[in-house]
DNA sequence: GTAAAATCTGCAACTTAGTTGCATATTTTA
DNA sequence: TAAAATATGCAACTAAGTTGCAGATTTTAC
C-alpha cells in the first residue's frame, strides 16, 4: 500500500499533464510532510544520499513550479527554498519565520497579513510575501 | 565642493568608527542617490567599471551592514541587494517592489504594513520584511 | 502487450555569487 | 611623521544553479 500522500501527488501530477516519475512523486511527497520550504541540498539529503542528481532535482522543482503546485518561499539565504503552494491564494502566501538563533524556517500558516494598499500611482500590485524573523521557542 | 551627501556619509563613518575610505564614501553616497537597493554588480557598474575589487565591495558592504548603516534588502533575486538603513525601523523597513515585466526593483517608503500579531506560541517576532510583486507604471 | 513518441535523467562542463588568505597600501592616532 | 590599525587587491576557492546531450523512463496509440 502506497499511502494517501502517494495518490494525492500522483493525481495531481497527471491534472497538471506532467509524467508521474520517482523523482517527482517523491519531492511531493517529502514537501507534503514538511513543516517549512526545503532546498535542494535538503531535499537530496531527505531523499536518501544519492537518489537523484542535483540536475534532477531542479529540474523537477522547476516543473512542479511551472504547473503551479510548488512554489519558491520567500527566505533571506543564499539557497532557493520550495514549498507546496497548496495554502495559498494568487495574492499571498502565508509568512515565513526564520529564527536567528538556529535558522530554522516555519510556515506560519495560522498568521494573515493585510494587503499593502495605496501603491504609489500606476504601481499594481498582484501579490505579497512577508518574512518574519525572531526567536522560535527553543531559542527564545 | 564636495556636497551634503558627502559630508554625510563621512560624518556617519566616523560616528560607526570606521575608516573613511574612498570606497566606503562612494557606497554610501551611491546609495543615498539610488531609487532601490543595489547589488555588487550594480554598484560596481554605477562607481565606474574596474574601480573596485568585488572583494572590496563585498567586504565594504559587509563593513556598513554591521555598523547599521546599511541593510540588506528582501528582494527575490540570486544576489543580495544593499540600502541605507534610513526610514527603516528595528522591527521593519519599508516593502519593496518588484516588477514583473522589467525587474525593476522600488522602495515604497510611503506604504506601511501592520506588523504580524498572535504569532503561534512561544515565538518571539521581532522584525518583519514585505515584498511586493506587480507592474510598475511603464509595464503595466 | 508492444513500438514509437514524448519526456525525463545523469553526467560533465560551465556560470555566477560570494569567501578566504595573505602581502601591500591607506588611514588614523599620537 | 612614525607606528598601529585597518582596508585593499589579487589569486584561489566554494556553493548554488544552468546547459547540452546521450541514454533511460513514461506515456500513447495500436
Ligand atoms: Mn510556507
Ligand atoms: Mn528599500
Ligand atoms: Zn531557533
Ligand atoms: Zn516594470
Amino acid at each position: 500500500m502506497k499511502g494517501s500522500l502517494d495518490n494525492e501527488a500522483r493525481a495531481n501530477l497527471r491534472a497538471a499533464k506532467l509524467y508521474c516519475t520517482r523523482c517527482r512523486v517523491a519531492i511531493l511527497k517529502l514537501l507534503g510532510r514538511s513543516g517549512g520550504p526545503l532546498s535542494q541540498v535538503q531535499i537530496a539529503r531527505k531523499l536518501g544520499g544519492g537518489q537523484y542528481d542535483k540536475v534532477t532535482i531542479y529540474r523537477t522543482l522547476e516543473s512542479l513550479v511551472n504547473a503551479g503546485l510548488v512554489h519558491k518561499a520567500f527566505v533571506q539565504e543564499r539557497a532557493w527554498h520550495f514549498e507546496l503552494s497548496d495554502n495559498c491564494t494568487e495574492r499571498q502566501c502565508h509568512p515565513h519565520f526564520t529564527c536567528t538563533g538556529c535558522g530554522e524556517t516555519h510556515c506560519f500558516t495560522g498568521i494573515s497579513i493585510p494587503m499593502a494598499e495605496h501603491a504609489p500611482k500606476g504601481f499594481r500590485i498582484q501579490r505579497q510575501q512577508v518574512r518574519l524573523e525572531g526567536l522560535c521557542p527553543s531559542c527564545a
